[in-house]
RNA sequence: GCUUCUGUGGCUUAGCGGUAUAGCGAUUGAUUCGUAAUCAAUAGGUCGAGGGUUCAAGUCCCUCCAGAAGCUCCA
C-alpha cells in the first residue's frame, strides 16, 4: 500500500483494528521533507514518548496522591500541635485532592497506533510529493521496533468521530522540528593540553577518564594557573558543583547604565542606554578599520530567511529548537541565528575568480536571534537577541586557508588586546587534520606563549576541520567564547554525503583563468564575539581582578573619557570652557557642576572608572593651566593608589597625551546632556 | 524546558501574620571647599501582577510575570 493524497485509489471499504489504538495525527511541514527518513524517526521517537507517558500514567496518578495525603498528614499534625500550643501558629492551607483516574487501569495501555495524515495541525502544510512518504515511514519505524502500527494513506477531511480515555492523556501536542544530530561523534572525542612550549599533554578521555577525576597536569597545579584550571573545570568536566551566585556583571551593566533587561520584550532582549549604545558604536566603527585593513569587503544580509530553501535546511536543521518564528502573509521565515546561510546563498549567486581569493566578507549582524532555553540566559552572558560581526573569508584551497587562518589568528589576538581583553584558547579539530597540520598550530601557540586546550574527534560531524576559540573565564569560574576562526570545508560543496545520506549544501563555484572551476573553503570568524559578551567579558574581569588591577575601560572605549571639576563657583565657568574645548576635538569629555566638594566629584569620577579627571582651582585659573589625575585603568594595584598626578600642565599638553592613546581608534561624541552631571539623563 | 531561590519608594535594602526600616539618589536651605562620600530639612511606597485563606497578608497558599542558580544545552 502506498500513501496517497487521493482517497479515490484507495480500493478497500475500510481499516480495520483491534484494540486500544493510538491516533497519532501527523502533519508535515516544508522543512520537513528535507529529509522524510529522520523526521520519520524523530516522529517515531514522539510516539513511543506518549506511550510511556500513557501505560504510567496510572502510577503517576498513585505517585502524586502519595504526596498528597503525606503533606495532608503533616498539615493535621500541625494543626493538632497549634491547638494544644497557643504559641505555634494554626496553619491555614487548604486540603490538596486527590487526582483520579478516569477509567479502569486496564485501559491505559496501546495494542496498537495508527498514524494518521491531517491537514489540521499545521497552517504551512508542505505541498510536496515527498510529504506522503512521512506516515508510512513512522509506521514501518514502529513496526520495526515491535509495536503493532499501521497508517491511513490518506486523510479523511473531518467527518470522523472518536472517543478518547480522559483528557489527561488524550490530548497531546508535539511539534516535531526536524533535527539533524550525531551525539556518537562528540561523546567519543577526546582533550588534551598544548603546553606553552609546544609539548602535548594527555587531559581527558571518555573510554579511559571518570569525569570526578582529578585531571590537571601537575606543571598547571599552581595558584598562577587558576584561571586555566577554571578553563579545564568548565570546558572538558562542565561546569564545577560549587552553587554560584548571581554573576557581578549584571548589577555592573544596569548601574553604569549600559543595558538592562526590558519586561516588556522576550526574555534575552535586552534594551542598551546611551552608554551601551555609544561602546557599542566604537566597538563596530574598529572592527570596520581592523576589517578593511585586513582586505575584506562589506555585506549586509537579510535578518528572516525562508525554509523551502533546502540549501538553508541543510544547516538550520543542526537548531531546531532555538528559532524564532516570523510570520508574513501565507509564509513564515526563520529569523536568523547567523549570517552565514543568506551570506553563503550570496556567494552562490556570485561570479568569484580565482585570483579574487582570499576574499573575506564582513558582516556586523545588526541582530541575530537565537531561542535558548530560558534557564540558560544569564546577563549579557548568553541572550536570545545579540549582534554578533562576523567574517567570512573564501579560500582557495586548504594550504591558503591555513595561510589565511594564521594571519587571522594574529588579527584576533591584537583585536582582544586592543579591547583590554584576556582570554584563553581552546581549539577542536578532527584527528586526521591534527595529524597533518600539528606543526603550525604548535607553532602558532607556542608564539602565543600560553598553554591550549584541544579537543579531537574521530570523525567529522560539523561542517569544519579546524576550529579555533577565544574563551573567557568570568569571576566565578565559568567561560564564554568571544572569538572563534573556523575552517569549514563543506559549505560551498554542491552535495555532501553525511551519514548514508546526501545532502544539498550551497554550491559555490569561483573560476581560474583556465576555465576550470573549484569549491572555495570557507573561513568563518568572529573576530571578536558578539558585542554582548564583550561588556560581559570586560566587567567580568574588572570585577575578577579588582584588587590586583585598577579597573576600568581603555580610554578609546571610556563612554566618558575626560572628567572636569572645579573647585569652588569662581572657577566654574573656566571649567565649563575646558569641557567645551575637549568635546571640540572629539575627546568625550564631562564637567560636574554640583555644588558639593571636592572630594565627593572626585570618588564620584573614581567610581565611575574615568580615565582622565581634571581639577582646576584658582591656581590653575590664574595660570591658564590645568591640574590632571590619571587613572591607572588596567595596570597593577600598589597600595590602593590608583591614579597618577600630573600638576599644572597645559590643557594643549593633555590633548596630546590623550590623542596619542586614541591613535588609531575610533571617535564618538558624547551626547550633549552628558556632558553636565547635573544635567545628566538617568535611565533608573 | 525541569528543579530550587529571589522580586519591598528612582537605586541598594530591613521586616517574614497586627497597614512599612535605613542608606544612596532627588528637591530645598546652609556651606565655597585643593584630590575617593559637608550638614540639615522635605518629598517619594496599592511591598512584581492576579486570586485565595484569615477579624487582619510584603509576611501563609495557588496561578502568572520577571531575574538568578543547578541540570539538560551552547554548529
Amino acid at each position: 500500500m502506498k500513501a496517497t493524497s487521493s482517497p479515490q485509489d484507495f480500493k478497500e471499504k475500510d481499516l480495520k483494528i483491534d484494540g486500544l489504538v493510538l491516533f497519532a495525527f501527523v502533519s508535515v511541514e516544508d522543512q520537513d521533507i528535507f529529509d522524510t527518513s529522520v523526521i520519520a524517526k524523530q516522529g517515531a521517537n514522539v510516539i513511543e514518548d506518549a506511550i510511556e507517558l500513557i501505560e504510567g500514567f496510572p502510577d503517576k496518578i498513585e505517585e502524586h496522591n502519595k504526596e498528597i495525603r503525606e503533606f495532608n498528614e503533616k498539615l493535621e499534625k500541625r494543626r493538632k500541635l497549634a491547638k494544644d500550643n497557643p504559641k505555634i501558629p494554626t496553619p491555614t492551607e487548604s486540603l490538596k485532592s486527590e487526582k483520579k483516574l478516569i477509567m479502569d487501569r486496564k485501559f491505559y495501555t496501546v495494542d496498537s497506533i495508527l498514524v494518521y495524515p491531517w491537514a489540521h495541525l499545521s497552517r504551512f502544510l508542505s505541498q510536496e510529493k515527498e510529504s506522503m512518504e512521512v506516515c508510512p515511514k513512522i509506521a514501518s519505524i514502529l513496526s520495526d521496533r515491535g509495536y503493532k502500527a499501521d497508517f491511513s494513506p490518506f486523510g479523511w477531511y473531518k467527518s470522523f468521530s472518536l472517543n478518547c480515555l480522559g483528557h489527561e492523556v488524550a490530548e497531546m501536542y508535539r511539534d516535531v522540528k526536524l533535527s539533524i544530530l550525531a551525539d556518537e561523534v562528540r561523546a567519543n572525542s577526546v582533550f588534551k593540553i598544548l603546553t606553552e612550549d609546544g609539548k602535548v599533554l594527555h587531559l581527558y578521555d571518555p573510554k579511559k577518564d571518570t569525569k570526578n577525576k582529578d585531571i590537571v597536569p601537575d606543571r598547571y597545579k599552581g595558584k598562577e594557573w587558576k584561571s586555566f584550571q577554571e578553563l579545564i573545570a568548565d570546558e572538558v568536566l562542565g561546569s564545577g558543583a560549587t552553587q554560584k551566585k548571581e554573576p557581578p556583571h549584571i548589577k555592573m551593566m544596569q548601574s553604569m547604565e549600559l543595558a538592562d533587561f526590558d519586561d516588556a520584550s522576550d526574555a534575552g532582549n535586552l534594551r542598551w542606554y546611551t552608554k551601551g549604545v555609544l561602546m557599542k558604536n566604537l566597538v563596530k566603527d574598529y572592527l570596520e578599520n581592523v576589517m578593511i585593513e585586513n582586505g575584506a569587503i562589506y555585506a549586509d544580509t537579510p535578518v528572516m530567511y525562508t525554509v523551502k530553501n533546502k540549501k538553508l535546511t541543510a544547516q538550520t536543521a543542526r537548531f531546531p529548537a532555538k528559532t524564532y518564528w516570523v510570520h508574513s502573509g501565507n509564509n513564515r521565515y526563520l529569523l536568523r541565528f547567523a549570517n552565514d546561510f543568506l551570506l553563503f546563498n550570496m556567494f552562490s549567486q556570485m561570479q568569484i575568480r580565482e585570483e579574487s581569493l582570499p576574499l573575506g566578507v564582513y558582516e556586523w549582524e545588526t541582530y541575530s536571534f537565537r531561542r535558548e532555553q530560558k534557564g540558560e540566559l544569564s546577563g549579557l552572558r548568553r541572550l536570545r537577541a545579540f549582534v554578533m560581526p562576523d567574517l567570512h573569508t573564501l579560500c582557495k584551497d586548504l594550504p591558503q586557508s591555513v595561510k589565511e587562518f594564521k594571519k587571522e589568528f594574529e588579527m584576533v589576538q591584537r583585536i582582544l588586546k586592543d579591547l583590554g581583553i584576556n582570554s584563553h584558547i581552546v581549539f577542536r579539530a578532527t584527528e586526521q587534520f591534527w595529524e597533518e597540520n600539528n606543526d603550525w598550530i604548535i607553532k602558532s601557540i607556542k608564539e602565543w606563549g600560553q598553554p591550549a586546550i584541544f579537543e579531537l574527534w574521530p570523525e567529522r560531524y560539523y561542517y569544519f576541520i579546524l576550529k579555533f576559540e577565544w574563551p573567557v573565564i568570568d569571576s566565578q569560574g565559568k567561560s564564554a567564547t568571544l572569538s572563534t576562526i573556523q575552517i569549514d570545508v563543506e559549505s560551498s560543496q554542491d552535495y555532501i554525503e553525511q551519514f548514508g545520506e546526501k545532502r544539498q549544501k550551497y554550491n559555490i563555484i569561483y573560476t581560474s583563468k583556465d576555465g576550470s572551476t573549484g569549491h572555495p573553503i570557507i573561513l568563518h570568524t568572529s573576530p571578536s564575539g558578539a558585542f554582548c559578551r564583550i561588556i560581559w567579558a570586560l566587567l567580568e574581569s574588572n570585577e575578577k581582578y579588582k584588587d590586583e588591577i585598577v579597573t576600568g575601560f581603555k580610554t578609546w572605549l571610556s563612554p566618558v573619557q575626560v572628567r572636569v571639576i572645579p573647585i569652588t563657583d569662581k572657577d566654574k565657568r573656566y571649567a565649563e570652557k575646558i569641557m567645551i574645548k575637549l568635546n571640540d576635538v572629539k575627546i568625550r569629555a564631562d564637567y560636574d557642576d554640583r555644588d558639593e566638594k571636592i572630594g565627593k566629584k572626585i570618588r564620584s569620577a573614581e567610581v565611575e572608572w574615568i580615565p582622565y579627571t581634571i581639577i582646576v582651582g584658582s591656581k590653575e585659573r590664574q595660570n591658564n593651566t590645568i591640574s590632571v589625575r590619571k587613572r591607572l585603568i588596567g595596570e597593577k594595584l600598589v597600595d590602593n593608589k590608583t591614579n597618577e598626578q600630573i600638576q599644572d600642565i597645559k590643557l594643549a599638553d593633555l590633548k596630546k597625551i590623550i590623542n596619542k592613546e586614541l591613535k588609531g581608534f575610533p571617535r564618538k561624541e558624547l551626547p550633549i546632556p552628558f556632558r553636565y552631571y547635573s544635567k545628566k539623563i538617568s535611565f533608573r
